[in-house]
DNA sequence: GGGTCATGTTATTTGTTATTACATTAGGCA
DNA sequence: TGCCTAATGTAATAACAAATAACATGACCC
């Protein structure tokens, strides 16, 4: 236990990870700047040295959360390989994995009520995550013959929305508490579905 | 103006109705019991009188917000007339204009970080809304071959989802604050590629 | 060794939630 | 009519969070 003298040395990094815990334990509502304060071992005034404020402490947990979110993307989409298909449901896959996994950081992204371009940074790295599952549907739609093929930013969207839709909805405890699938099930069908009405997989199987 | 006396008359809807305006301009993490009460000309502790505090006061926002949505999503369904899938598609526009008509009790039932069975009275309400869309889904899915059937509670599963994903992520400032096409063309597009997927729609138009 | 600036603390102001004790009115009942 | 009681609103207060200003400490550089 390494006690600490005056200076903490990284408290800028201390607080937003302890905020990150208390935004999954309590929701975006729930987490006071204090109590972060507290939880990395200094007082509420602080804070005031690293961050704007309590907005501004939320916003860069985002940034983060869309950093690394965009390499997890990347990751999965993995250049499209083997196949434009597969790499495009891995990405699926590792858009509910992310979910999953970083709460915190998908609450503070999506769920905290700040806006997307709070600051540059944070519209920056939002932009490179929507970037990321643009051209992986770009990708895709080149298998699409050319006359019914949506825009790949439409693409992108739809598949955006029912991960997000199916994390919001299913994923916690939001409408009668119940989940009636798995999430992970449910959106893996559900892309199931929509490929199929976009002629990428073929009608039998 | 009907200067009011000692008593309000009829404070607990003034304070839901306060508590919406509220939520839907500031959001509801920015919304303030004591703003609602003020706005309803009030103080503070009279909202005590009616409601457990903060967290109820927007649990009743939600609550009937459910109620207002599942009328009209069987209003917008209309008992599958004139035909299944239109009666579906109409479904589909409804939840958009739902929510971009009653902004305040959308986020109140979707983005309020409130739990969905915080009371029996909301979870009822809310399985209400559920029912509704499930039974639409269960009247089109008669007409899709029994073994290519998703059951109908993961098929609607999968439109609220893609629905709820439009509204959060485009029709509001979400991702990069710019909706790249207008969340109604968005929704229908999205539907419409899924319902060809189930082979509900034939595959030319 | 001394200066300087980033970093953290203490103290204070303001606003919000929540609780308690008290005041007022409405409506039933003699 | 005139009181009694319960429902409803107010006043006062405590606890806590956000934000800001003035002060203290020590890391780094010369």
């Amino acid at each position: 236990m390494p006690k600490r003298g005056y200076h903490h040395g990284n408290l800028k990094q201390a607080l937003v990870d302890a905020a990150l815990r208390l935004i999954e334990e309590k929701g975006p509502t729930g987490f006071t700047l204090s109590e972060a304060a507290k939880n990395a071992g200094v007082t509420p005034a602080a804070v005031y040295r690293h961050f704007e404020g309590r907005e501004d402490l939320i916003v860069e947990c985002a940034r983060q959360g869309h950093e690394i979110f965009a390499d997890l993307m990347i990751h999965a989409f993995n250049g499209g390989k083997p196949s434009a298909l597969a790499a495009f449901e891995a990405t699926g896959r590792a858009y509910l994995a992310f979910a999953r996994k970083f709460p915190g950081h998908y609450m503070a992204m999506f769920e905290s009520g700040t806006a997307a371009n709070a600051t540059p940074e944070l519209a920056a790295a939002a932009g490179r995550s929507r970037d990321v599952l643009e051209s992986a549907a770009q990708a895709l739609s080149e298998h699409i013959p050319p006359e019914k093929r949506p825009p790949p930013s439409m693409f992108s969207a739809h598949i955006w929305a029912m991960s997000h839709g199916v994390v919001e909805l299913f994923a916690r405890g939001r409408p009668g508490a119940n989940a009636p699938f798995p999430p992970e099930d449910l959106l893996e069908a559900g892309i199931g579905i929509y490929l199929r009405g976009l002629g990428l997989i073929t009608p039998d199987t």
